[in-house]
DNA sequence: AATGAATGAGGCTTCATTCAT
DNA sequence: AATGAATGAAGCCTCATTCAT
């Protein structure tokens, strides 16, 4: 209870996500398989043992690592969407805005590439990745294109297509960073770039003005 | 000299290829590191040591697979958009038909998700590929789109940029069959999902007609 | 810090020269290369894997087998040259009496068979265990013979050849212990071969009375 | 028949020699375990298939070395001995000097390394190398002894241990030459260390005068 | 007789996991 | 709670041996 007892209280709180932290950075760098449980230790500034005092095996930290990431940014996004009175394309917008604060400039954002590449090995931790996070996020947009669709804004459209041809380079832009980035001498502009793909849609989803 | 001696060369000669697709399908599906050689060799029908007769090691079987999954659809594109004298974006729908043709639809469709998830762990392969496919890629759409805007018929644009934008779904297209895929229960439709994508383009880069 | 403690620790920095011990006796019996980690870890009453916290490889485990070989019977045997005052032969028969109780009769015997047959594999032990040991002691050997032609106790020789010549039955005492002594139905009688060797010595060397 | 058929059939007859020719070289300069059959089939310009032509196995190719390596020069030592009619010191010298003709300066020099090196391996072939060899040889060595004492031309002694003092140089000479030598950076004199050798034993066998 | 492609047992090495401290 | 020494299953790779040509 002594003020000195209290940041060993809550490092002890703040170590599982901690070493999620570490495990996810590594998983990202090298993938599941290719990644030591020794290097995701010594990153985290533990031992290789006390891994075990928190997650029962490898599998279960990886569980873990996804599971934390499934951060509460779509609850926020689903609250943005139900709350919003503008044009449906602002919604989008402000979607995508969020969603680049809470998750694109974050560690967060190595999520995606994992997941990616590891999916066929973990179908469970896939599924229920896909059931949290790309199911809840397809529903808000799909709600937004709706929306527009019935309000004039967008143009008619096969809606569930749409959706992932609107998502992929969202999640391309991540996957890209933690991966091929490093092959391109020159940075990418991450801001231009999702700039350029709202601009695309802007134009793109729009009724045509006849 | 007979052709009785003939069913031995043409299997020696045959054998890296045979063992290099065997090799791609389980790198895509489980990952570099989780792959076992002793796999690769029984989907190839062969031994495990005979894979050592043709690749010096698991990593030289990787480099490649990538190599030979380098196929020269980028020149025949390239040749495409050569000679094409119509508007610019059936240039862009003749490269794609293409490619479809001979990636999306081919064994090779898996190399994008592979080269993804593995990118940081084999950085000299990552840019050969990214010298030899991506870059090659890239030139080629943005002639077309350097191609349009002359025209007239595109819009204005920050060509780099939009490049990327441009085909990350497509890539996406391939990475998620290779993913996220199994956790749909619905079938995507690819034909659909290109067809969305260049439908948006069309919208999205034409010139806006005063 | 408490006593109970210890014996954890003594094991640690016990255990280095278990494990060369374990293997220097098998290396000595069946060769390096015919020698398997796993006999060696089960000499030691270890498994395989304990190596490995030990010594990065089979080959840096040779040589820290090899290194340990080295012990510092050498430098006693200088110190007892430096304080000898009796007769060149006296000395002669002080080093050697020395170098047969603290290796001859030790397991460290084997080390001379174990560097001979595997010094073209290793070279760089080879040459350290040539500096260390063997010119060491040639030098020893040498001013020997030195002080013995300066006092006119020994006849006039080449020494560099007669070192040579001196200790290779000494060498190979120990070598044919280790190698061919198997196929002997009788038991060789070492100090009655050293003692003959030193017969022949005594009246091989000496100057000749006229 | 014809003379064109002539090199064939010598070629087809001097295959095992040259086989077990190239596997001494291999088989002294790495040991047996490290030498792989690939390579002694290549130094011996044919395939690695050839090898089991004519040798069942590793294991019978190494025989086959050995046994090769048993050349008549004992008989040659032997008929020397019994036709001798010098000092008994002078024919140690001649079988010195024969010995050293037929194998010190011949690929054969490399047996007695490699014979020490797998006694322990191979023991029915360190026995038959002992009973073919050794023993005969020990036994011309010790008839010579026994000659010298009888004449009175030596002083007493235990003949069989002496009879391993006086090998001992002999031996260690080759075995040195195939192991240690190239620690050395300068050239050793085999003619002055036999020479050196010889010396010793001269005045170390004499009777004392007097 | 000769080849060399193919095999698969076996060894070195790694690393997830356990457990005594 | 934390450590890190120890384990042993499993994977990469080698190479003696076989056999179709």
């Amino acid at each position: 209870m002594s003020p000195v007892s209290q940041p060993r209280k809550r490092r002890k709180e703040a170590r599982p996500s901690e070493l999620t932290a570490a495990a996810l950075g590594l998983f990202v760098e090298r993938g599941f398989a290719a990644t030591r449980l020794e290097d995701i230790a010594a990153r985290a500034g533990v031992s290789k043992g006390t891994l075990y005092l928190y997650f029962d095996s490898k599998e279960a930290l990886f569980k873990a690592v996804i599971q934390e990431g499934v951060v509460p940014v779509i609850a926020e996004n689903e609250a943005i969407a139900a709350r919003h009175s503008g044009s449906s394309f602002d919604l989008l917008e402000k979607l995508l805005e969020n969603w680049w604060q809470k998750i694109g400039q974050t560690d967060f954002a190595g999520i995606p590439k994992l997941m990616i590449a590891e999916a066929r090995n973990f179908p469970e931790v896939a599924q229920f990745y896909y059931e949290n996070v790309i199911r809840r996020a397809h529903a808000l947009i799909g709600s937004a294109l709706e929306r527009g669709m019935a309000s004039g804004e967008f143009r008619r459209m096969d809606v569930a297509t749409t959706i992932d041809v609107i998502i992929a380079p969202i999640l391309m832009l991540l996957i890209w960073r933690f991966s091929m980035a490093c092959c391109q001498n020159h940075e990418g502009d991450s801001q231009l770039y999702l700039q350029i793909h709202m601009d695309l849609l802007r134009q793109g989803l729009r009724a045509s003005q006849v």
